[in-house]
DNA sequence: TGATTTGTAACTGTTGACAGTTTGCTTGGT
DNA sequence: ACCAAGCAAACTGTCAACAGTTACAAATCA
């Protein structure tokens, strides 16, 4: 009972959807690329089983193809797809934004405060690149809904992902996203969920013309 | 090439999918009870492999719990869940219906108008149940979003027909929910967003805790 | 009686072989 | 050269047997 930290039993299709999640972000599967489960499975070492279930996942989630008997390809990006996107996370997110300004208990406005604060400072000195994301996080878990919480987290965020990498590594839009993260914890701080929300969607709606004026440059 | 209609090969597992999805709304596979793997296949005839499949893709929407190894069930409902998915779709149906006022045609606009109309009589009349979701389903699609239109109409769909199944075969809110469907469709004539927004939230918060009051009653 | 252990049965995860469908190339015609 | 039918390779869907894990119940001890 000591030191068996590891008695966990993970299956094996989990583990390949983690790989495949990650060479999917890494560019090794690259959007528009044909997902070939018994090519994956000899170079995983296992059997086409846990490959196609991961694929499967992957389907679900929207990050590939899917059409019976058809090969399934990756998720290749669209300017439709991202303004899609933009919409339903403003939606969601906007939402997440009022709720949390009621939810939240003041102690943890008080510490996102801080945060924030914390990484004005880091920006400032150093630009490191510490994940600005972090505050739409916590964010989102503040709303209290677990259902919100999962899809702005999960499904979202991964296809999110895939086109910020795309738009090449967030350029210095930090500073700009920085002034408009205190604007909103200030209208949460203020329990002003109807401001809260109409900021984060321009805040989103932002960060999505940002990104077409990127995008187009090709 | 003449009077072959059926050439379309559908999976197995799609088909169990679909069964199970009916089973599940039937109350057949009431929440909380376990889904075996084993049991179905040899119920259904196939092997392991399609049913498999379709529980994972039932766990993908999140009608059915996942634990590795562990025996998956039919999601058991909570007043809290409940709340979380009103939440959602007040965040996501407001955004369509925002988008739709922006978007939908004029013709589109009116042809809603008039699908209103005959409803209404067919209401005063005979109360003939015909699906008043109709509403809905067209503002969604008018929103030009397939990710917004996909998430409502599908996964949180199945999720909601599972509550109204609890709570009883709607009582007649039909009257009210008429009014305030004709005020929503006014304002997507006048081509106000805002309003139209705000005018389905309050809308869905209605319908919510007309729920509430009918599944408090245990 | 009540809590703990232990063993077995049932279930989920994995595998490799087989069946059905699509894809793309080759072949033959014009 | 271009297009259509047909063929072969590759891929997806399905199956049944095997391995690993959990859950339940009987047996044991306090």
């Amino acid at each position: 009972m000591l030191g068996a930290l590891d008695d966990k039993a993970v299956p094996l299709a989990d583990r390949v959807f983690d790989t495949l999640l990650l060479r999917i972000y890494a560019g090794e599967l690259a959007p528009g690329a044909v997902v070939n489960e018994a090519a994956l499975a000899e170079e995983l070492q296992t059997s086409r089983g846990p490959v196609r279930e991961a694929i499967r996942r992957l389907q679900g989630i929207r990050l590939v193809t899917r059409e019976p008997y058809m090969r399934s390809r990756v998720l290749s990006l669209s300017a439709e797809a991202a303004r899609e996107l933009f919409e339903m996370r403003a939606a969601l997110e906007g939402m997440a934004c009022r709720l949390a300004a009621l939810r939240m208990t003041d102690a943890d406005i008080e510490a996102l405060l801080v945060a924030l604060e914390g990484e004005r400072q880091r920006v400032e000195s150093g630009a490191q690149a510490v994940d600005a994301f972090d505050f739409h996080a916590r964010l989102v878990e503040g709303c209290q809904n677990t259902m919100i919480h999962g899809a702005l987290c999960g499904d979202l965020y991964h296809l999110l992902r895939m086109y910020r990498r795309k738009s090449g590594a967030v350029p210095e839009r930090k500073e700009v996203a920085f002034d408009e993260h205190w604007q909103i914890a200030r209208a949460l701080r203020a329990r002003d969920g109807e401001l809260a929300e109409s900021l984060m969607r321009a805040h989103i709606n932002r960060a999505c013309e940002h990104l077409f004026s990127q995008l187009l440059q090709d």
